[in-house]
RNA sequence: GUGGCUAUUGUGUAAUGGUAGCACAAGAGACUGUGGCUCUCUUUGUACGGGUUCAAAUCCCGUUAGCCACCCCA
């Protein structure tokens, strides 16, 4: 339906349905996460627009094409954040949190922004959670987030999502693999698409992802990187595999796992599940050794992942993951005016339920009651539509004697009690 | 950013260029102080702006949005 006022392109409204399943999916990955010792950080949604061109690299698709920029009123070029690792870098910084603990495991959640065209899996601002373990290099670090994107995906009952796994290398081996890159297409770049024609002068590795047919038989002659890594990254890599192995984590080694962002090395991985249409990425992270360093922090690395909620609870709703979740309503007050002529004029009935509902809230039990002085019928049904499981009848004759009905919604049953025991009974059934 | 498909009450769907229906949901009621089941009644719609026509939900153009694909990513 078209209104006056709509949500942007590529942006939605959560409704009620949806955020109980939503609630649920963060509550879960929330818990998961501080039972793993991550510490939740919370910056900013906007920043600097440089901080990400520097962070994700200005020949990114991202950087190019994807950010929400715009000058604020002193003209600085500011920038809705396209992702959540570049910002906690700049946290980590600037709040010096390198001095409080050698290690730190961060983990955050919350809005993004891309400005692309939606699709299935794909919108303008979409919601991401992610780890960020800032300090150190260990295989033990990056096998540890890895099986934490597993457990999540596990406790929420996906089990068949494929995780590849794949390196790109540290500063020393991977410019030498682009040159190889770069010698290996040297005769055949007439054939690359346009796209490539341009990855091959500006950022060869990327390359590797092209899907165009004629590209791809062209990148089948590059040798695997594998082959290009060197002594300590070969190791790293081995490390890690045989830490994942000993977690039983099943992985698939993915040469070409690139990746958009240009921070990587090393670690890169992916969870990856079918059915979201184009996309498939559920999970996406891997390895920073050099980002802190260039923004000026100190000489450590750094390892995360990121998550996309809308994905993921999109494979859940999918894989029919999602339980039931109701919320039902523990007390209804249905009140009783006395008659029509006093009904107007503030009636005793609708006071003291009005009371009573405040009260019952007091004791942590759910309550409500129909502002709209309906029938005695209406709000029955109201209760019933609101899974209530007790009702409390209060009219003109429970005025008079003091008491008040309630009613089990499940047995049927009826008992009176004192208007002031009506708590205390309620306390003792919840 | 490029391309393809689409747009009818809250939701899901009907209607040869000629009366906009149906189902569910929602609200009210069924001997008046009691929900679920049943029955009755009621409310709500042709996305927006133009054009063709005696006549447009239907045909044409534009806008917007959604879906899908490319690109790329969560």
């Amino acid at each position: 339906m078209a209104t006056k006022y709509q949500s942007l392109r590529g942006t939605k409204d959560i409704l009620p349905e949806d955020s109980r399943t939503w609630r649920y999916v963060e509550g879960k990955i929330s818990d998961i996460f501080a039972r793993f010792g991550y510490q939740e950080i919370r910056t900013p949604i906007f920043e600097m627009t440089e901080l990400f061109v520097r962070s994700i690299g200005a020949s990114t698709d991202i950087v190019n094409k994807e950010m929400y920029t715009f000058p604020d009123k002193k003209g600085r070029s500011l920038t809705l954040r396209p992702e959540g690792t570049a910002p906690v870098v700049r946290a980590y910084i600037q709040n010096q949190l390198y001095q409080k603990d050698e290690v730190l495991k961060l983990y955050y959640k919350g809005p993004f922004f891309r400005y692309e065209r939606p699709q299935a899996g794909r919108e303008r601002q979409f919601h991401q959670f992610g780890v960020e373990v800032l300090g150190a290099s260990s295989p033990a670090i990056d096998a540890e987030i890895i099986y934490l994107g597993c457990f999540i995906l596990k406790s929420l009952g996906l089990d068949n999502a494929k995780l590849l796994l794949g390196s790109v290398g540290c500063s020393d081996c991977r410019p030498a693999y682009e040159k190889l890159i770069v010698s290996t297409l040297k005769e055949s770049t007439s054939k690359l698409c346009d796209d490539c024609q341009k990855r091959y002068k500006t950022n060869p590795l990327r390359m590797l992802d092209c899907k165009n047919e004629d590209c791809k038989k062209q990148l089948k002659k590059i040798p695997s990187f594998a082959g290009s890594l060197c002594d300590d990254c070969k190791k790293y890599l081995n490390e890690t595999e045989e830490l994942l192995k000993l977690l039983e984590v099943s992985y698939t080694i993915s040469p070409h796992l690139v990746r958009g962002l240009d921070y990587y090395t090393r670690t890169t991985f992916e969870f990856v599940y079918s059915g979201l249409g184009a996309q498939s990425t559920v999970i996406g992270g891997g390895r920073y050794n050099n980002l802190i360093k260039e923004f000026g922090g100190p000489s450590v690395s750094a390892c995360g992942f990121a998550g996309g909620m809308e994905r993921l609870i999109s494979v859940l709703k999918n894989e029919g993951k999602i339980p039931s979740l109701s919320d039902g309503l523990d007390v209804f007050i249905a009140q009783i005016p006395a008659n029509t002529e006093t009904a107007g004029k503030g009636d005793e009935c609708f006071k003291t339920a009005f009371k009573l509902l405040q009260e019952i809230r007091c004791f942590k039990i759910s309550a409500d009651m129909d502002y709209r002085n309906g029938s005695l019928k209406s709000q029955f049904r109201k209760a019933n539509k609101l899974k209530a499981s007790y009702v409390i009848v209060i009219g003109e004759d429970e005025i008079k004697k003091g008491i008040v009905k309630l009613k089990d919604m499940k047995t049927g049953n009826e008992e009176n009690i004192k208007l002031d025991e009506a708590t205390s009974k309620l306390k003792e059934k919840f």
